[in-house]
DNA sequence: ACCTGAACACCGTTCAAGT
DNA sequence: ACCTGAACACCGTTCAAGT
């Protein structure tokens, strides 16, 4: 006991830290990942995500290495981080509402976290994709789909959640400024009239003045509506 | 004309070429997205695609950087162009089953240059992505759908088939052997049945050796019933 | 205007040497 | 067992110098 506290005095000095300013928690995957999280949050996902953490937890990359694998099982790690706070916190609702809640949780955290949703969508084994499609199952199986169609319903799911995560956080709201923005949605817009000669102004209008949560929102509720005409 | 054939020999001496073999076209942007397809579908995305472009054009990287701006509208080039064949091949039918060939479409694509289901997750506002956009909205304006829901309708159903192409591009088929894929299918049934108490073998079973361009297709299918219902 | 290719920049990863 | 940090590796990008 007292040689370890004299190996984390010298150690304090080593690394540059005051005496008595005695690191309270040792290194450990569980902090690597966490101060992930608040780096990526911080620098977005170009960030020097070793050097950074390097400076942050004030060690050398090797002692990083020494308890994860390489950035992508670091990436991965942190972003079920993320989603297992959101499926933790799902409380008991009708499945319908339970889906929801978990859609829009996923959203939001996607929102909050922009790293998350190209992450998602790197790897369909990960961590974080298999907890969301866990969660999506216990819904779906409550909710009474039958056993045939519950793996075709749960892909369609999952699919349809992962590919808005990835377009929304990586979407023109968040890395264009409104000028651009507009631009863009207009030239979807312009696409959309040009392919219908029938369309209205309202619909282009519509289009370019959408709420990207409640559009989210709105494509979960024609998932369910379709999976509902499976029964 | 002699002048510029005596520079072409000069410059094939340069660049190691045959006398006589001379370069029947110049290097242009259409040029260096040709080959640079190719090398993704044979090297895949990690390939050293400048070096490769290279080597295959036999010039320098500058004469590339020369009518491509970077790596990335390079890759956005590429995926619009296998996104315009399969688009562009579209033939008049109802267009339920027009969405549903899109759709398989866009699959087929994707299975057979595994790059593009990433790279159309990167950036919405690239122009393939704009190109599915609107492809789709012709449809769903040929189907009938309400004003009012079309923009609903639309990011639902290209968010579907941007995630699903994404999962499955980089899915477990693709990069893992065989043994591991069915590790990992097992993992998810677990999960599945962990969560369901009721579950049934077949369930686990049809998840572990489902189809995936069935499944695919299974999807959406699910999202046209939901469209059906918006009327 | 178009091309050449060596040099640079950026960052994840390794590794020999510590405590 | 855990940590240190300089050196390395990998590849996209730049740029001064050509034709």
């Amino acid at each position: 006991l007292e040689l370890n506290s004299i190996y984390v005095k010298m150690s304090s000095v080593t690394t540059g830290r005051q005496r008595g300013e005695r690191r309270t928690d040792a290194l450990s995957k569980d902090r690597i990942v966490e101060a992930a999280i608040d780096i990526l949050d911080v620098e977005g996902e170009r960030a020097q995500l070793f050097r950074a953490l390097t400076t942050r937890l004030s060690t050398g990359v090797g002692a990083i290495y020494h308890h994860v694998a390489n950035k992508s099982e670091l990436l991965a790690a942190a972003a079920d981080v993320i989603i297992s706070r959101v499926s933790d916190e799902l409380v008991d609702s009708h499945p319908r509402d339970a889906i929801r809640s978990l859609s829009l949780g996923i959203f939001d955290a996607i929102d909050a976290h922009a790293w998350v949703g190209a992450q998602l969508t790197r790897d369909p084994s990960q961590p974080g994709v298999l907890r969301i499609w866990s969660a999506v199952g216990v819904q779906l199986d409550a909710l009474g789909v039958p056993e045939s169609a519950r793996s075709d319903a749960g892909s369609a799911l999952v699919n349809y959640i992962l590919g808005a995560a990835a377009q929304y956080a990586a979407g023109p709201g968040r890395q264009l400024d409104p000028a651009e923005r507009a631009a863009i949605l207009e030239q979807i817009a312009d696409r959309w009239q040009q392919a219908d000669s029938a369309a209205s102004a309202e619909s282009v209008t519509s289009l370019r003045e959408h709420d990207d949560r409640q559009q989210f929102l709105a494509g979960v509720d024609i998932f369910l509506a379709g999976i509902a005409s499976l029964r």
